[in-house]
DNA sequence: CAGTGGTCTAGACCACTGA
DNA sequence: CAGTGGTCTAGACCACTGA
């Protein structure tokens, strides 16, 4: 029914920020002070203003008080894209095709392959997603065949191999570059481009802990997909 | 000197789950159990398990108790490119060259204008971001004149109009979007690039509340740019 | 319906730091 | 050195929900 007061009292706070009542800088009312407007502990007011610390838009100093934080910027959250849920949510029908699956020794002349598996063996996974049939992205994968053994005979029927991996691999880290790249010939004619065609580039490194799992390069043709990040003073830290 | 007791609590159970000693799904010990374990009040412990269920890597149910989360991955943290910055830190000389700037009334054939100042003044400004002199990024950004009087004569000098717009315009929104297109002619021009080479393109607009700010489009050529974001179990939330 | 987490109180002692 | 936030206690009542 009714929020609790802890919540209300983060609401009334971010109002005032938000709408500019309060500056960069400008102090808010003390803790004693708040217990006093909402006649309400000190615990309370307290979850409330480490929430909005918690969240950047306060910085909380002692002596001091609690101030209204001057705004960064510097970070957005990224949708990682679920190929396979986004087509379906346009009504088109997703399919993974398979292209080849290898299981053979890590090649030293392959900089990637060396990182992941050292001297053990890699699975090399190539594959196309398609949407209503038509190519979305081509998709080269390699998976520490040692830290995953199941990977070898997965279906991915139902699954492509990144929604695999994240089912069966759990707590991992990530990072993923997004450049532009020019079709090579191969790509191409996969993608149903032209060579030398505009491509929006996705390579992720996955690890766990300091195991690496697993590396995909995913490329899109330039009108096929875009990448959405947003910012925002409340959202910024969900 | 020592942690607080409530982050050792949470600092235990986070590597118990990071360990791979719970699994998604397991439950963690009651709020009175660890009450008992580690000698201290309920609140103490609330205050440890609260943190993990924001950071996303429990599950917090009346009845059912606290149980590791499933690992999600949808979102990454995107570094958003402060370019002046990035090029002084690899040691190169950082410049903006401001190639036009009209303030004018919006276009109505242009959609982003439209959208922007609705029948008010826009101010155009084209630039291009320069490493030791040579093209890094061609920039056309279109702000809101009523919303951002003093942008009309502003210096570029010393700092780009991105980071004037967020020292002088705070809490805002932002979405940006990530894409690949081919030169145009006289973007390659500029670029010292081929017509049709692959560029990475970045989009963004920008809120005050419901009112629009500015939009900007930043192209590179492929080679010049990448984008990096991360994803943490720890760092997720920060 | 018993056990869990959610919320809240009315205190306390303390570390820090800027007026 | 006085005022701020940081931490913690030992309770309490309650809503929810799954064994």
């Amino acid at each position: 029914m009714s929020k609790p007061l802890h919540e209300r009292i983060r609401f009334d706070c971010e109002a005032r920020i938000l709408a500019g009542d309060l500056a960069p800088g400008d102090r808010l009312p003390t803790e004693r002070e708040l217990m006093r407007e909402y006649g309400c502990s000190r615990m309370t007011v307290s979850k409330a203003l480490s929430a909005l610390a918690a969240a950047g838009l306060v910085v909380r100093r002692k002596r001091a008080g609690t101030l209204v934080a001057r705004p960064r910027m510097h970070s957005m959250v990224l949708d990682v894209p679920d190929l396979a849920a986004q087509v379906r949510e346009r009504g088109q029908d997703y399919r993974f095709r398979l292209l080849s699956r290898q299981v053979r020794p890590a090649r030293e002349d392959r900089p990637e392959e060396a990182l992941l598996a050292g001297n053990g063996a890699v699975v090399a996974i190539d594959g196309l997603h398609l949407a209503d049939g038509a190519p979305l992205a081509l998709e080269h994968r390699l998976v520490n065949a040692a830290a995953v053994p199941g990977i070898a005979g997965a279906d991915f029927d139902a699954d492509p191999p990144g929604t695999w991996l994240l089912r069966h691999v759990p707590w991992t880290e990530a990072e993923t570059r997004i450049s532009a790249a020019g079709a090579r010939g191969d790509e191409a004619t996969l993608l149903a481009a032209e060579p030398g065609a505009p491509l929006l580039c996705i390579e992720r490194w996955t690890w766990r802990g300091a195991e690496r799992i697993t590396y995909v390069r995913q490329i899109f043709p330039a009108d096929a997909y875009d990448m959405v990040a947003r910012f925002g003073p409340t959202a910024a830290a969900r």
